[in-house]
DNA sequence: TAATTATGGATATAATATATCCGAATTAAA
DNA sequence: TTTAATTCGGATATATTATATCCATAATTA
């Protein structure tokens, strides 16, 4: 039970993201560097981002990401769906119809017992992960950023951002 | 986010065993033949119930593997968590340090938002499961099975299992 | 047109999961 | 005491997935 390094990358990327004023991108090259991350691996995850339409990309020069919605409206549910995808952690192979004992087809009308404890299991970390959006989590971090580190964060996205006007 | 199959194999043959009468146990090669599955990789899930103390085995000629305890008192969470490890699944890797704007070790104190909120989700799933018992299992497998089916299981556990006296 | 940027595919490598085998230790029965 | 049966741990092999990089292409703006 392991989850990629990529919603990790993802999540802080889109937690930048979330501080940009309106309008404003920022480009891979950018947000690898903010992150202190290879960029090319990191511009795997952005399209991950992309094709789940949690960012917007724009190319050209003045081209970049920006979040697609509101920041309160993307949890890291939708973060963790877009890099890992939606199918189950838990792979039924419906070991109750093997064997000399073997479940028949009506007795197997249902679900598998083991296989929907773990379905609501799942469940549970899903809406756990739901219940999380992005502003928290930005609320969380600048509630313990020391002030010049605001300042500096501010900074450097007044420099890197493009489409400020 | 994926869970290997050792779990399900390991479920089931934990609820194998729980049918058991009182010290009576089955052979790696029985619960394989019943299972339908490769006895020596299910040897290797086996062994990880051992280690983690959810099954008793015993060597020799009349040996094989039992529960080491009550079935009520074996939680879904606890054949994963020995399969699986207890290590969580979300690694964080400390990326809020890294970059232009990293963060201080002075802001660093508390775990990382993103970390604590994987944190508190897998915490959510692991109490799912642990609120599944294999007796619930049992309960809910033995209610769907025909007739019929319930007479060969019995048999074949009288032909089957060793230690019974 | 030129410069810049994201996209998708292809590729390479590392790590992990899956699967099997074998010798050693253990145990009960003959 | 011997023999047969059984689990254990390690070693190994293969398949699958994760990680990481690169490049040609399309798109966009100055």
């Amino acid at each position: 039970m392991k989850i990629g390094k990529g919603v990790e990358w993802a999540a802080h990327a889109c937690a930048i993201l979330a501080l940009l004023p309106q309008d404003a991108a920022l480009s891979r090259d950018a947000l690898a560097e903010y992150l202190g991350v290879p960029a090319p691996y990191l511009a795997k995850q952005l399209q991950a981002l992309s094709r789940a339409n949690l960012v917007i990309t724009q190319r050209g020069v003045t081209g970049g990401y920006r979040l697609a919605r509101d920041a309160g409206s993307i949890s890291l549910w939708d973060i963790t769906a877009a890099l890992e995808g939606t199918q189950p952690s838990f792979r039924c192979t419906e070991i109750r119809r093997n064997g000399p004992c073997g479940a028949s087809p009506g007795e197997c009308r249902r679900p598998c017992d083991i296989a929907a404890a773990f379905q609501h299991a799942e469940m549970a970390f899903r809406d756990a992960l739901s219940a999380v959006p992005l502003t928290d989590i930005m609320y969380k971090a600048t509630a313990v950023a020391f002030e010049d580190r605001k300042g500096r964060i501010r900074d450097w996205i007044e420099q890197n951002a493009t489409g400020m006007r």
